[in-house]
DNA sequence: CGATTTTAGAGGTCAGACCACTTCAAGTAT
DNA sequence: ATACTTGAAGTGGTCTGACCTCTAAAATCG
């Protein structure tokens, strides 16, 4: 299975790093979880300096490749995949991005994961939903930790959908949403309200029945929006825009 | 307007570098396009060796928030925002991402991307889409240039959805499928069909019929996704998926 | 046996020299 | 004059090697 990959930017010690690593996943031979070796070793085993090699993890562990253990070592990145945490924090500030916009983006990406999650879903994933179903109402009075269930909850449904990569996407989108919604939550909205529509979600999924699955995971997350005040904002008339973001002048494909 | 985000991992310095840019680029200081100062300089200016300095550069650069050119200068990323275009490569190959799966994410973002740019899309972008697709019927002989049209079309769309995070991510997916994309193309599929597609589905943007737009890139992907014989293999009964995806949990590494 | 100290190993930072690429202006040939 | 060549300045890329900090596990002490 062949990728390419232009890959444009950084140098070529960097893009040695990289393509090493990924040579190394895609053959097998490094998988989740993995401990690379010392950064002293590898740098001399690629002939070339650490403070290069250095460079190359640095890039890998930017997009979530790779995680970095000061004093421990460097090992391939497990759990949830996702397109670099702090990358959606960043680019959004660069461009603005607002906050009815994330609740958007999330809103469409996770009614379509329900759904998909109620057409493929396996017995595994309803019973780890059923579970956290059933944790969420155990710690109606804990919202810290009905929290830590709600987002298994909707992490679980990513996974069943079968679709990794839109799991990946949703889970840098949520998680770039995070703060706020610890916040929210403290301030105790009714957490048993939330966990019965989380049990209805359940439910829609668990007999395959996409359509209500998407409905309840729509509704079920508009509410958490107006929860938070984070609607999209009247739409204005004219005059300048929050921020513009005109057609972006020529920027043609590349070679 | 503060913004916390973890950024669980990186280093001190690391850190340090891309707060800093981070501030920078919230309080626009520095806008899209902006050169920042040599690396001599700002290292300085921080406080911190120049290679500290690199390090949190690299680790924005791979985030696809600043470009670097050798000899040149570094800058703030411009043109359409996108979450790393190479990490979904590596998270994908980590990850045994399909391209079915692939095609799948792309299907349903720009199908959803059109209805919402069917609803809010302002004259502007009827205008470049219009322009876009003359352009694509122009280039019925000429593969490689229409394929930069095509492409072109779908991003205006995008940004004419009003929801630059999905168009973000819409670049981010379809940047992956590029390469794939271009010796499909190349194989003269049916251009020509391809354009009338295209403009209908400009027609249903245009004439604000949300539904119809959807159905429309539905479609169109659809058709495209045969032509590239990537569509979703049959269901297997049962045995070993191809990659199991566990719920994941310790992270033990043996030395 | 349990708490504390030591130590080995891994990543983090630093300093300064030198290499490679881009630009662009001065110089030279036609 | 015009066009090609050359060279210097500026900026990122890489290297070396020493030293710092953090973690975890072994050694030691109470």
């Amino acid at each position: 299975m062949p990728h390419s990959s232009p890959e444009s930017n950084n140098s070529h010690r960097t893009m040695q790093v990289v393509n090493h690593v990924r040579a190394l996943i895609e053959n097998g031979t490094l998988q989740p979880g993995d401990k690379i070796p010392p950064e002293r070793d590898l740098a001399r085993s690629l002939k070339i300096s650490r403070a290069s090699l250095r460079t190359g993890i640095g890039y890998l562990a930017a997009m979530g490749v790779m995680k970095i253990r000061h004093g421990v070592g460097t090992f391939v990145a497990d759990g949830p995949p996702d397109l670099g945490k702090a990358s959606l924090s960043l680019i959004g500030a660069l461009h603005g991005f607002q906050s009815w916009q994330m609740f958007e983006a999330r809103i469409l990406l996770e009614s379509n994961l329900a759904a998909l999650a109620a057409e493929r879903g396996k017995e595994e994933h309803h019973a780890a939903m059923a579970e956290e179903v059933a944790e969420m109402f155990a710690a109606i009075k804990s919202p810290i930790e009905y929290l830590i269930h709600d987002v298994m909850f909707h992490r679980i449904i990513a996974q069943a959908s079968g679709n990794p990569i839109l799991a990946a996407i949703m889970e840098t989108v949520t998680s770039s949403m995070y703060d706020k919604r610890r916040k929210t939550v403290e301030r105790a909205t009714d957490l048993r309200e939330s966990a019965e529509m989380h049990r209805e979600i359940y439910r829609a999924i668990r007999t395959r029945n996409t359509g209500e699955a998407r409905r309840l995971m729509d509704e079920h997350l508009r509410m958490a929006q107006t929860a938070q005040g984070m609607e999209r904002p009247m739409e204005r008339k004219a005059g300048a825009p929050t921020r513009s973001s005109k057609p972006a002048k020529s920027r043609a494909a590349k070679p």
